[in-house]
RNA sequence: GCCCCCUUCGUCUAAUGGUCAGGACGUCAGGUUUUCAACCUGAAAACAGGAGUUCGAUCCUCCUAGGGGGCGCCA
């Protein structure tokens, strides 16, 4: 069997930390069983879903490094919804309901209110044709219920194990709206169908669902696919995630600058028995994905992790596949910059702080301008390699007595004017002499 | 209110009816024949609480507490 799998966002808004989790679960399954991914906007709320979230989710995901093989707009398959409801119809699983939202807010308070379930009482089935007839001449619309089987519904949970859910506990979900548009669970079920889908992996936000779920596909004559649901995400303090807080948003890690290797590595890591580590490639995270190693314990999602993760990540950076972006960002060092700098980078933009610092202009600090003087005199001539360093500031600290902390902190500050940074040993040849010298008399170069 | 799931170092987690309860990140310390960062090495650090079963419970059962999810004409 081909696996086929799919990342259904609804466009109503950007991803945030949940939302690529679940994409990138589907991906990393889906690469390592050699099976498809399908892209599938869940677009038949037509009054929050716009085109311009739908292209700003196809960005994040392409940023991600997620490739789908194929790209549906529930928009686009009306038709099909359409027959589905004539079976369901026909199969008389699907009944006509007429209550206001109003009118059903108000029994589920009063059924609450009694402590029990707040379960649709069904008291539309009990409509004879008459009260029908009389409901629509006084100008209300049905909307449309599907009949659940009151069963204890079983499935085996790719992450969950057995699952139970008594869909007599559930209400039967509304279809199809009185204005005729459709709810998320028909279209779900008639695509994943449609589009023989093998896998549904999602959010443990979907689990009772799934009990519908099953009894649609079934009522459609279909084998329902294998479920997974994951665990949810919390946010650093352990409570639920808010989802409008900014720190979540791809977009804003992507402002940030993080990689996306590292919000990838981070994402799919978390929440599983492997360490949280940078990988390489989502191939690299593929060959690790296994369900058995996902908890059903809510994970924490910390950005402060998220960012070490990144630079972590940046440290072990290989020129090579950096090169193209370095010099997008006007960063001509080379190889041997590279390797000086990329231990220091919180994100890879923190380049451009060394890049100056290499290739000026820079204003020096000057802490100590006796010593800067007299190291400026002892600066040998060039060429220069990453030997130069040691002699040097050998040679200062003989000249001066200065050692420690008190000889080093002033030539770092001068030479570069920064107290933290890469090796000096590595950096001094890059700055070379000229500069060094300008830099160790106070002048800006 | 009702239903489902979860709880091991600060964090993500591993393992087991008898273990020195393991790893990774972070933290701290040392090293890098002289500073900070990076890097290397090492250390500290956990079985939510209470009952029960058992010769013996972190592990099995029950209760409590805490956290997450669900109970939509949202997805």
């Amino acid at each position: 069997m081909t696996v086929t799998v799919r990342f259904a966002p609804s466009p109503t808004g950007r991803l945030h930390a949940g939302n690529i989790r679940t994409a990138l679960i589907n991906y990393l399954f889906a690469l390592k069983s050699g099976g498809t991914l399908i892209l599938r906007l869940d677009d038949t709320d037509r009054e929050r879903s716009t085109a311009e979230f739908a292209r700003g989710i196809e960005e994040d995901l392409v940023w991600l490094g997620i490739h789908w093989s194929k790209l549906v707009r529930q928009s686009d398959r009306f038709a099909l919804y359409d027959a589905a409801v004539e079976k369901l119809k026909k199969a008389g699983r699907l009944y006509p309901a007429y209550e206001t939202p109003e009118e059903l807010e108000l029994k589920r308070k009063r059924q609450l209110a009694r402590g029990k379930p707040p379960v649709y009482d069904r008291a539309a089935l009990n409509l004879s044709d008459d009260d029908k007839a009389k409901l629509e001449t006084g100008g209300r619309k049905p909307h449309w219920r599907f009949l659940l089987e009151p069963r204890d519904v079983v499935w085996d949970d790719l992450v969950r194990g057995t699952q139970h859910v008594d869909a007599a506990s559930l209400s039967d979900p509304v279809l199809v709206r009185a204005d005729g548009t459709y709810l998320y669970t028909l279209p779900s079920v008639v695509d994943d169908i449609d589009l023989g889908v093998t896998h549904v992996i999602r959010g443990e936000d979907h689990v009772t669902n799934t009990a519908a779920q099953i009894q649609l596909f079934e009522a459609l004559d279909s084998a329902p696919p294998v479920f997974g649901h994951h665990n949810l995400l919390v946010g650093a303090d352990g409570q639920a995630l808010s989802k409008r807080d900014r720190s979540l948003a791809i977009e804003g890690m992507r402002a940030e600058g993080l990689e996306p290797l590292a919000v990838a590595s981070y994402a799919a890591t978390i929440g599983t028995s492997d360490p949280v580590a940078p990988h390489a490639s989502l191939d690299e995270l593929a060959a690790l994905f296994d369900f058995a190693k996902q908890s059903r314990a809510p994970a924490r999602f910390d950005p402060h992790d998220l960012h070490l993760l990144n630079a972590k990540l940046l440290h072990g950076l290989p020129y090579a596949s950096v090169a193209e972006r370095l010099s997008e960002m006007d960063v001509a060092g080379g190889e041997a910059f590279w390797e000086a700098v990329r231990g220091n980078l919180a994100v890879l933009s923190d380049n451009r702080t060394w890049w100056r610092v290499v290739a000026g202009p820079l204003t020096p600090v000057i802490q100590d301008a006796d010593l800067c003087r007299k190291a400026a005199e002892l600066l040998p001539p060039e060429p220069w390699d990453a030997e130069t360093w040691s002699a040097w500031s050998g040679a200062v600290k003989a000249a001066t007595g200065a050692k420690g902390k008190a000889l080093f902190q002033p030539l770092r500050l001068a030479l570069t004017g920064e107290e933290h940074g890469p090796e000096l040993k590595h950096l001094l040849p890059l700055i070379g002499r000229e500069r060094a010298l300008a830099r160790l008399e106070g002048k800006m170069a």
